[in-house]
DNA sequence: TATAGCAGTATACTTTAGTATACCGGTATC
DNA sequence: GATACCGGTATACTAAAGTATACTGCTATA
């Protein structure tokens, strides 16, 4: 496993952009997230990921799901019972996305107390007397 | 530190999913990463930065380092010299992200690994003779 | 026979993001 | 006196992303 440690190194190279930029894609827009966080803790059907996200329209999961599936993210079965059933399931590099997750929620968490740290005394003046 | 883990959960709590809001804000557009990664090795005078990032527009420099500024991944100091120069550094928050940024070049170069593993037997079809 | 659920698609629209181009006041150099 | 560099801003535009609304063919149920 190449392990990538950019505070040894002068400039970045290619590969790294690269690597980061499909990262990004894959997070890219305003449903992916979701519709990733929908399925890490399983598979779901069309339908069922439609009713956990909130405001999302079907044109808007389908065009999600069909790019994520492009991008080796997701992958799609279609069982041929009455009437149909689509599954959607994270591939296995799908899953890995869970450990760059990880990574923003630990910076996300750490930000925000270091922001907040940085508001106190604006919220709460100190009143020395 | 608090270590995020996703395997052993059945639901995201809310706090990780601002944190992870927060995380994707810091890259969110076409330009930000661009002038992370060129902040990521040492301060930089605007015009400096605008150098070195190939068709960026100043008015677009302008407001994603104003926005960083504001989300405190970058700081701004006014040096007094004739002419004035400004200099724009990462925050200790805005170092961290090279966490986040390493979590993705992992989970970048193993994806393309993986579907170009997917894709070779299309690119080169096996010729059993 | 009417209605509802499945997994979407079609068309038209609004909103947001990004671009192009020109310009500001100040100073130093040619 | 003209030009160039500094750190930007102003205005107008185009392109991309997302929304609203209606509709498709199919089947099972009331």
């Amino acid at each position: 496993m190449a392990t990538a440690t950019l505070r040894n190194i002068k400039k970045c190279p290619t590969s790294y952009v690269l690597a980061i930029q499909d990262t990004l894609n894959a997070f890219q827009g305003k449903w992916k997230m979701p519709i990733i966080g929908a399925l890490l803790f399983g598979k779901k059907r069309f339908k069922e990921i439609e009713r956990e996200i909130p405001k999302i329209t079907p044109r808007m999961l389908s065009q999600e799901l069909k790019d994520l599936e492009i991008n080796g993210i997701v992958s799609r079965t279609v069982h041929n019972t009455m009437p149909v059933t689509v599954e959607y399931e994270l591939t296995e590099s799908g899953k890995q996305l869970s450990t760059v997750l990880e990574a923003m929620i630990e910076w996300g968490l750490q930000h925000r107390q270091a922001n907040m740290m940085e508001l106190l005394p604006v919220l709460q003046p100190v009143k020395t007397a």
